[in-house]
RNA sequence: GGGGGCGUAGCUCAGUUGGAUAGAGCAUCAGCCUUCUAAGCUGAGGGUCGCAGGUUCGAUCCCUGCCGCCCCUACCA
């Protein structure tokens, strides 16, 4: 609602430029630093200051002069030297918002592919995927929330080093064969993903500390390759089974996915070999003759960094940051398959998986896994997007920057145009919670600020442990507050707020701000939180409750209240402001796919959730005498509690029954 | 060396694409529970927006140069 009104000043004063100077400019709708100044600001006279040559005041004035009224707006004032502040109309605003029915967004653009995840298949997940895949998942809820067709895609990179080193480590280290591994997997006694963690750091040092094994790794990487044999099978074996410890973890949270690409499949079904062509076709790459990468494939420097031009010391070493595609043993590497890939997703390659159903979730959706065996299975179209956002942490933005310049260098600008880079920065940990975990730091480690951990060494904190405590920290407090409530319904409580406070956590700091997590703020459910902004919406849901409970019925808020109520009513400032914010989350949501940062959402919901606390505390509900006045305080309570229901929702942040 | 990111309150971070008196949370201190559950609310203190220039009506935001920190710069991903 407050979006269209956003968008008709906006086209009302764009009209105004052209009629009055003949410009054609965008004009911004911003916001005054107080609400006493109205409820929109633009300032766009100040621009146009300079290109007329006038003062500012003049400008505005002259924009104003004979302007057409506007629906919904009750004034246009000129305040300072040429701010134009717009004040609406209270009761014809709030009425469109009693008359709005939630509108589906129908933006009719081409569908979106969302990967994210992609977690190596060789152990259990920790806190870094999480932040990776609840940043991915809360962004498909957000396109999805205007209306955006999206495919969630989760690349399982099940061919990679870090799965042949388990592998290796199964085989050479424990001398375990298929079954014995198999077996390992159904024991319900341990857990396979903790003890691949274990493994992966066990097989890590072997290597370090006898550099002549690495030939395992080698022998593994060539079988698991080959697609043949016992180390082949145990690889599939393994990574399915971490796959789906994976897909229950992130199930945990909300997340789901729509299909699961595989690695092993970009390489039996010859997509890399597809891509391959087409690069050495269009020399979009060259076999190089000398230097360290001889008898390499490499992709030159000059086609990703653009910004290095003609800059040639007096060496001539151009191949020196060029980047291998496919190595000197004739292995490609991962950035050649990731080619290969993005290449499907835009429908270029000529070619398509084969599908077959993996699971389906206990909500009854779906989740497809690539093949390279032809299957009755009638699955979706999947691939052939329009755009692509690849949520992927900064670190690897060297590697996405060759991908995309790989489509470039095949004549896809508009593909690579469309290819995004949704990256993000590290979670690292505080050293306050190294110390914790026994952690040990050096000198220098304990006065950073964060300390980089290590999968390699088994350091970090797993996934599913952090959800564990959050759901114990949840569920002391709920025991204590509702000792009577049945035992499920409990957890169940425990299980959503943990769920809020971890989502939140993760997306309260904007995509490149580095999380130096910390057990204390992580379990906390205090000020900006998750649980905060879930408390909000459960107070405002049992003053509609205690209300109904007393015997009362909620009224149809259509028929009691008219715009000459409401308008009196709104006249309270504090009223007013809660009502305006409410509205408002259409438009944050726009603005936060806009600028493609999650955390603007988190913010919104909290400051909305702050906004509804005051009144909580301010406004007696139920006990008002007033019926009319009682009628648009229930409304108002029951329009809040909508707005920051949808918004947890983009947050995949559900409400508690009770907290 | 090159590429990218960051520097805002004691700490952790926002700051709507250049706008009006720079905001939250935590921590500290002082208040508020017989009330629609205090996982809450109110108030106080706390700032050279790293430093110096530049661009203009106006800069935390854009440009340049320094200072400091981080990441990347593999025939690992």
């Amino acid at each position: 609602m407050f979006q269209d009104i956003e968008e008709k000043l906006s086209a009302v004063f764009e009209n105004q430029l052209k009629n009055k100077f003949g410009i054609d400019a965008k004009v911004n709708v911003g916001q005054p630093r107080q609400g006493s100044f109205g409820e929109l600001a633009i300032p766009v006279a100040f621009q146009l200051a300079r290109q007329l040559k006038r003062a500012p005041k003049q400008i505005a004035e002259q924009l104003l002069d004979g302007i057409a009224p506007i629906e919904g707006v009750a004034s246009l004032e000129i305040a300072g030297n040429g701010y134009i502040n717009v004040r609406l109309d209270r009761g014809a605003f709030a009425g469109s918002l009693l008359d709005e029915t939630p509108r589906i967004g129908t933006r009719p653009t081409g569908k979106v592919i969302v990967e994210h995840t992609n977690i190596n298949p060789n152990k259990a997940a920790h806190i870094g995927h999480l932040r990776n895949a609840i940043l991915g998942d809360t962004f498909v809820r957000m396109l999805c929330r205007r209306g955006q067709p999206v495919e969630v895609q989760n690349y399982i990179d099940n061919t990679g080093v870090q799965v042949a080193d388990v592998v290796a480590g199964f085989h050479c280290l424990e001398q375990k064969t298929l079954a014995d591994v198999q077996a390992l997997i159904e024991d319900s006694n341990i857990r396979f993903d903790y003890f691949c963690w274990d493994l992966y750091a066990r097989i890590s040092a072997h290597y370090k500390e006898h550099p002549e094994t690495l030939k395992w790794r080698t022998d593994t990487l060539h079988a698991i390759e080959s697609g043949h044999g016992e180390l082949a099978a145990l690889a599939h074996l393994v990574a399915d089974a971490i796959v789906e410890a994976h897909l229950t973890t992130m199930y945990r949270l909300g997340i789901e996915y729509q299909v699961l690409p595989r690695e092993s499949e970009i390489l039996h079904l010859k997509f890399w070999a597809a891509a391959f062509e087409l690069l050495k076709q269009r020399n979009a790459i060259y076999f190089e003759e000398q230097g360290k990468n001889k008898g390499c494939w490499v992709m030159p420097a000059s086609a990703f960094r653009n910004s290095m031009v003609a800059k040639e010391p007096e060496g001539g070493e151009s191949g020196e940051d060029s980047k291998v595609i496919v190595r000197s043993n004739g292995t490609v590497t991962y950035v050649g398959k990731d080619i290969a890939y993005q290449l499907w997703k835009f429908g270029l390659l000529g070619k398509d998986f084969f599908y077959r159903v993996w699971s389906a979730y206990p909500d009854g959706h779906t989740v497809w896994v690539t093949t390279d065996q032809h299957t009755e299975e009638d699955a979706p179209h999947f691939g052939g997007a329009a755009k692509v956002f690849n949520v992927i942490d900064s670190r690897q933005s060297y590697l996405q920057d060759v991908v995309v310049a790989g489509l470039r260098a095949l004549g896809f600008h508009e593909q690579a145009d469309a290819s995004v880079h949704f990256s993000y920065e590290m979670v690292a940990l505080s050293p306050r919670t190294c110390v914790e975990m026994g952690i040990p730091l050096t000198e220098e480690d304990r006065k950073r600020a964060y300390v980089e951990v290590s999968g390699r060494k088994g350091l970090g904190v797993k996934a599913d442990d952090l959800v564990d405590k959050l759901i114990e920290t949840a569920l002391e407090e709920v025991d204590q507050r509702h000792p009577d409530a049945p035992a499920s319904e409990r957890h169940q409580v425990a299980g959503q707020i943990a769920v809020g406070a971890l989502r939140y956590f993760m997306l309260k700091f904007t995509r490149n701000s580095v999380i130096a997590f910390d057990f204390h703020e992580a379990l906390s459910f205090e000020g900006e939180t998750g649980p905060y902004v879930q408390y909000a919406a459960v107070r405002a849901g049992n003053i509609l409750r205690k209300y109904r409970e007393r015997g009362e019925q909620i009224p149809e808020f259509r028929r009691v209240l008219n715009r000459d109520t409401l308008r009196r009513c709104f006249e309270a400032d504090a009223l007013w402001q809660l009502l305006l914010l409410a509205s408002k989350s259409d438009s944050m949501v726009e603005r936060a796919i806009a600028s493609g940062e999650p955390a603007h959402i988190a913010k919104y919901a909290f400051q909305l959730a702050q906004s509804f606390n005051n009144f909580y505390h301010e406004y007696p509900v139920i006990t008002e005498p007033d019926t009319e006045r009682r009628n648009v305080l229930l409304w108002l309570t029951d329009y809040v509690r909508a707005q920051l229901l949808a918004t947890l929702d983009v947050l995949g942040i559900t409400q508690p029954s009770y907290m």
